[in-house]
DNA sequence: CCAGACGTTGTT
DNA sequence: GTCTGG
DNA sequence: CCAGACGTTGTT
DNA sequence: GTCTGG
């Protein structure tokens, strides 16, 4: 699964990546976390490619309220396609979240032991991304969420409990979850299958990333304690 | 027909 | 234990 | 995802 | 909104 991620590269630099015109200005990020307002690519209206920032935890736009229910932070690939929560967006409002590591918590005795797991080679990539629109029932803006969809783990994510990992899009597959039709849009599902082990590292990394109070590089540090680096 | 769910994950 | 907030 | 609150009354 | 269960 995926409940926390980063965005340390330098704005223009993703930017530049994801081929946007217009460029965004965000500070970096080394600990993003669901309800907060984060950076999504999607299409807009005339077709270009837009930087919005929606709120992560995805409410259905048949939500009778956004309070008292679990967030809906990930998806499931297998079933976005048949799920009422997810299939329109399927089809209308496929998005790609920029990110550049994401982080993974293991059950350490009465510690949460947090590990970070990025590319080899750092540079940022997209998750796979569903978005939605809700209008409270009481009146006032719409609110705009996302969804990261996950995928079964590849060998370096599954020793995590649930064996599940984001869907990081690979090559052009990013550019056919953004751009494809929406009449093709179930050929989209087999492409969202686990990265390249091979291609990503995993480190044990400081407990302060635990609290979303810290945002910042000591949230990389290694821990105190004995540290395994196994990647 | 109406009422109620609609999601993810892991749990002994 | 369960819910809310970030 | 994890951390932190979780209640009433009346009040320093 | 749309589907399932009764």
């Amino acid at each position: 699964m995926c409940g926390r991620f980063t965005l340390r590269t330098p704005t223009e630099r993703w930017a530049r990546q994801f081929a946007l015109e217009e460029l965004p200005l965000f500070a970096p990020r080394y600990n993003m976390a669901p309800t907060q307002r984060l950076p999504v690519v999607r299409l807009s209206a005339n077709g270009t490619r837009a930087c919005d920032e929606l709120r992560w935890g995805f409410i259905p736009s048949w939500s009778a309220g956004e309070k008292h229910r679990a967030p809906l932070i990930n998806a499931r690939a297998e079933s976005i396609a048949e799920k009422p929560s997810f299939r329109d967006a399927v089809h209308f409002r496929r998005c790609l979240i920029p990110a550049d590591g994401f982080y993974e918590w293991e059950q350490d005795g009465r510690q949460r032991q947090p590990y970070f797991v990025s590319r080899r080679d750092d540079r940022p990539f997209a998750f796979a991304g569903l978005w939605e629109s809700w209008r409270p029932p009481e009146g006032g803006p719409a609110i705009e969420t996302f969804v990261i969809v996950t995928t079964e783990a590849n060998a370096l994510l599954s020793r995590f409990h649930d064996g599940r990992m984001p869907v990081m899009l690979q090559g052009d597959h990013g550019e056919r979850w953004l751009f494809e039709e929406s009449r093709h849009a179930e050929d989209l599902i087999p492409l969202l299958g686990a990265y390249p082990e091979e291609e990503l590292t995993c480190v044990r990394v400081s407990a302060r990333v635990n609290s979303v109070r810290h945002d910042d590089p000591s949230c990389l540090e290694a821990p105190l304690r004995t540290q395994t680096l196994f990647d």
